[in-house]
DNA sequence: TTGATTTTGGAATATTTATTCCAAATCGGC
DNA sequence: GCCGATTTGGAATAAATATTCCAAAATCAA
């Protein structure tokens, strides 16, 4: 093949190794694309494995892999593998370990619990970054953003969100209500022509929500969403709608991506420029 | 060289690796010693160097370190590398250009924001697991345990927090009432001997938290206090203090650690034998 | 000090691992 | 189906790396 642009040299961070990466990974033929494939799958088990491996695992013969690091602008395994070796601090001299040691203090135990939760809280940071809808995050700002008032409600386990959402917000100067509906103290009337919603429901999803927010659009008002499920029966009712992907633990919800992906939100609309700009549907 | 205990074989894990580093440290020849530290210092490096690159940072010869290797328990260097490319799993692949790529967003977009906190929440819950006091915990928990019924109290930001504590804890059938001093709904009355207060408080400490606090100790009721400092108000007044190191983004809290802390310790004491039974679905 | 014992460094060796090279296989246009 | 170009796998080679060994240095006990 025509390795054209032998280019001005071999990636020197990761970030750009993966840009040559993808720049390259169309048009190659078949056993260099599975190194291609492999690589991107596994880039982090370069630090630590042979040509040998890797080959292996990717279903190639070694020289086929020697090939692709010089395709990928290394003179060779080698090079490649000082990239990702150098680039190679991790946080856990304790911390890994920290964590085996409090899971060893015994199933059930206090400390065990803790390091289990931590570990939920992990991934489920994980999974949000992963899978953020960028494009539904900007338009639920813009929808709140453009709204006279915030009306923030959720129930049970979505409460505590809720109260720190309506909190950070009236930090922030937006107007905006936090609707109690346990204790009931609630009544439709506040909903007005120009405010939004900003409901927060996980399954099973409680009726008492779903039913503000029924009332929200059938008088005629955006409701941003945040959920568990895009088939939510929450998500069908909602303007726009916010996943979360959250890892339990047990039958116990760590929450922290939910907290992450709320906050962000709340400072979003809180910090908008446009906030009094006219324009509303 | 007395070598003593060829013990029933290498370590094979992590922390195993760790027991018996600490076991041989001491009345170890010099350069063993040098070996011993530097591998102490820089366990992550293993996986990822050579021999010769390790004896040269510890400041011995190959020869020694790898004696060293075999002190371990380890056939050579080679073994004993081994065990550290294993345990090596990746929180890497691509997650972490996500996070780049969203805060590539602009600064002060929604995405970059959620990349931030989520950023904060990884952090947070690094510290927590790092710094974690299992005796607190353990005495915290024992001390709810034995409460007939479960104050939670907390303001402001706090106050998500003591909501989902007792969500939880009730969900369990544990006994607790949560205080919100926010509406002013509240009475000292209720306090009773046989309680137990615990108490959720962050900088700038409020002083309805402390006063209702103050109130609990005097009437002879045990504190167990999350809060941000050992050295903070709340933890003065308390019996037992659990300090949660969390990461602020600009002025905002991500929370992470505080709920993770919390579920662990609600989930602690209501799944306590010496309580009733415990309930998972 | 002296001599027995342990520790050390470096040179010699064994092993693993990367890298190259070429003949066979595969592909693509005709 | 044939020919030229490209791609592939495996054997051969080169390089790096681990490991052993031993003589010299250091240590310690008398």
């Amino acid at each position: 093949m025509d390795t054209r642009l032998p280019p001005d040299g071999p990636p020197t961070t990761v970030a750009e190794f993966r840009e040559r990466l993808a720049a390259v990974s169309d048009h190659l033929p078949r056993r260099l694309q599975a190194c291609a494939v492999h690589v991107a799958a596994n880039m982090d088990r370069i630090a630590v494995s042979t040509v040998a491996e890797l080959a292996a695992k990717a279903g190639v013969a070694p020289s086929a892999f020697m090939r692709f690091c010089q395709i990928m602008g290394f003179s060779g395994f080698s090079e490649m593998q000082r990239l990702f070796r150098d680039s190679y601090a991790r946080p856990w001299p304790d911390y890994t370990t920290r964590l085996d040691n409090l899971k060893l203090a015994g199933a059930g135990s206090a400390s065990a619990l803790v390091a289990e939760f931590v570990e939920a809280g992990h991934l489920s940071l994980e999974a949000l970054a992963k899978s953020l809808d960028e494009t539904a995050l900007t338009e639920a700002v813009a929808l709140l953003t453009k709204a006279d008032c915030i009306h923030v409600v959720g129930t049970r386990r979505a409460f505590p969100v809720a109260a720190y959402l309506a909190y950070v917000l009236e930090k922030m100067s937006v107007s905006c209500s936090l609707h109690d509906l346990v204790r009931g103290s609630d009544n439709l009337d506040v909903l007005r022509p120009g405010d939004a919603l900003l409901a927060i429901s996980f399954a099973p999803y409680a009726p008492e929500t779903l039913a503000l927010v029924k009332a929200g659009r059938s008088a005629g008002l955006p409701v941003a969403a945040i959920t568990d499920r895009a088939e939510s029966p929450l998500a069908r009712l909602a303007t726009t709608v916010l996943c979360v992907p959250e890892v339990d633990f047990g039958a116990f919800r760590s929450l922290s991506a939910t907290w992450a992906l709320s906050l962000a939100l709340a400072v979003a609309v809180g910090t908008d420029e446009r906030r009094s700009l006219p324009q509303r549907s």
